[in-house]
DNA sequence: TGAAATATCACATGATTATGGGATGGTCAA
DNA sequence: TTGACCATCCCATAATCATGTGATATTTCA
């Protein structure tokens, strides 16, 4: 018997899903809420659940705080993203948080409850439309859009990033400091940046 | 009909998947090889497949690289992997190099069939086991190691990063520039670097 | 309680960076 | 062949940074 927990404002789907996992033989709904605030007000020895499946548009406290602050109370609770959301932002915020699955609301029943034994046996589970999303993430650095820096503008630039100075990029490079500098003036134009700082960050961020 | 393509070096596995995707209504094995090479050369308008099944312990070219070379010569083709190999460094290779799937060799026939489906359908599928590897990806940078670094060190190397120089972080902070500049010196003394390069550079490492 | 860590500030000096001028020669495509 | 880039170099100046040597007050914790 897996013992499961509801966070989510409408009232039919919530009643919905409940009603579902309580007409299975393996799954007991312990715990429904509207709100992160009033579940966690709720949650005791009692009513503690195994897995939690968790809206995210929520009032009040949104569904990725919610998760947050779960896992830190309740380390042991699993959770699953149950939402309509499908963007990226939101998808990699509640993983972060600590997500241990994500769920479009359009899935089925039988989807449901799959996803609940699948994290219930320490895997975790994804929409496939999600799933895509996710491992796109993995693939977007690789498809770096054609750098607009040159060759050598590139390698100074990871430099840069290493760390080094403008002498120690020259001696790597065999050119005089002179014109490393000429080249981080034209790479600070094309990058519309004003400091090594900045060029770092950008550069971390994939933006080159 | 989704016309599938096996790359795999076991003869009886590539045997078994074959006979099992033929029987399927839907489905067509048009070309299986024991190694990318192979399947390269035999790789024609006649056995053009729409998704690949792909080992990755093979002999000569690694999966890994063919990955890359199908996906570079044909970008439409989807592959998913299919090995016994559930190590983080493999998925992540896998999926950078262009997967849209990770299967372990343990999963049933349905399973596979499953997930070519779901793939050719613009998803992407992975076993559980995968999936949780992959979410931990983004999870494990949360549990970073509580830094050494005190709460006014870390509002200041944020301000760093995000390419503030002193006098701008010290009006943020309602601190003078001295004290920007004596915090700045203990965190380079902590985190042993010797300029704002290097540390931004940690900073987005996540050792910090 | 008393040492250690933290947060705050000051002054000084040399190194490095940011940014503005230019100049020369090479490549490549219109 | 002309103009648009690119890579290379030089000079100059103001701003910023790295680092040192202090000092004082508060917090923390053993």
């Amino acid at each position: 018997m897996i013992r499961v927990g509801i966070v989510e404002d409408d009232k039919e789907i919530r009643g919905a899903v409940k009603e579902y996992l309580d007409d299975q033989s393996d799954f007991s709904c312990s715990l429904a809420c509207e709100s992160v605030e009033l579940f966690m007000k709720h949650l005791n020895e009692e009513t503690l659940p195994e897995i939690i499946l968790m809206d995210i548009g929520l009032p009040g406290m949104s569904g990725i705080k919610g998760i947050k602050l779960i896992k830190e109370q309740h380390p042991d609770i699993n959770l699953i993203v149950f939402t309509v959301y499908h963007d990226s932002d939101k998808i990699f915020q509640s993983l972060c948080a600590g997500a241990s699955g994500y769920l479009l609301k359009n899935a089925p029943f039988s989807e449901i409850k799959q996803a609940i034994k699948i994290v219930h046996e320490g895997g975790a589970s994804m929409s496939p439309q999600i799933a895509r999303n996710v491992i796109e993430f993995f693939q977007a650095p690789k498809n770096k859009p054609e750098s607009i820096l040159t060759d050598k503008e590139q390698e100074i630039v990871m430099g840069l990033v290493d760390g080094m100075s403008y002498q120690m990029i020259a001696d790597q490079c065999y050119i005089s400091i002179e014109t490393v500098r000429s080249h981080i003036k034209s790479i600070y134009k094309k990058l519309q940046v004003h400091s090594k700082a900045e060029l770092i960050k950008k550069s971390f961020e994939g933006s080159i």
